[in-house]
DNA sequence: CTGCTTGCAAATGATTTGCAGGAAA
DNA sequence: TTTCCTGCAAATCATTTGCAAGCAG
């Protein structure tokens, strides 16, 4: 995981106030797994911090997603979900059961950058692929 | 396009009944491009049929997904988008210019399917396959 | 200092729910 | 007839907004 002042030094780099609220937000990113909710991040933040509202988290995410520090994702039935870690990988998604799984493919994620790297969308400049794998978890 | 007695056959193929509501869905979402949100189908209905309930197509809509009779699809920013054509294609998505682009792709398709045929994600199975390919939309 | 950030609380907007009455099969 | 479906209106829940006060640079 990260220092604190390394992620300091995160949110300054993108010209962003390295406030005590992204600082918590950023660690509570990090710390609660699967793909936290903005009410998982609360319930994490709040134990630490019991002062920084719920708009100030909303806000410092959409704040992030712009930034690139984190990628929002959200499946079907489900509230908005962020994902601080950005190292190029797809999700499993089980909706009956609530899951959401990272899915690491260095080998898909090589043949579809060359894929499109050949393959040209007429109109359409590729930023990002994202790949929902939907299915059934088993047990 | 489909005929009223074709629609109807396709509802009750899945076992619902074939009420004017549903088929006044099926419609419009065969009618209202782009993938529509309740909202848009709500404004395609009321010119014909004034009396059908918003509620009534939230539920027409959830049970239409049950059904598989169309996908649902949501993008970060915006409300549920529903898709009835299920031929199997993926979507460009340009979340600032709001636009939501069918792309038909048959050899990333069979790609796909050989490679999942192969390669065994364990613990999961693969029902569906979702990519959304984010970028700008030139022009 | 000064402008970017925050906390708060109210507002919004999409979606869901409960229930009494209606209509397909 | 009987079960499934609809309309309505209220409720819910995630998210956004406006604004006065606060704090990082």
């Amino acid at each position: 995981m990260k220092s604190q002042s390394e992620i300091k030094q995160i949110i300054s780099a993108q010209g962003l106030k390295a406030t005590l609220q992204r600082i918590a937000v950023y660690e509570a990113l990090m710390n609660v797994p699967n793909h936290p909710t903005v009410e998982m991040l609360m319930e994490y933040i709040g134990e630490k911090y019991p002062s920084i509202a719920t708009g100030t988290v909303y806000k410092t995410l959409e704040n992030f997603a712009e930034n690139n520090l984190v990628k929002k994702l959200r499946t079907e039935n489900e509230a908005m979900r962020y994902d601080v870690f950005l190292e190029k990988h797809f999700h499993l998604i089980d909706s009956e059961k609530e899951k959401l799984i990272d899915y690491y493919d260095s080998e898909l994620s090589n043949y579809l950058e060359n894929y499109f790297k050949q393959k040209n969308i007429p109109n359409f400049s590729i930023n990002d692929i994202k790949i929902q794998i939907i299915g059934k978890y088993l047990e």
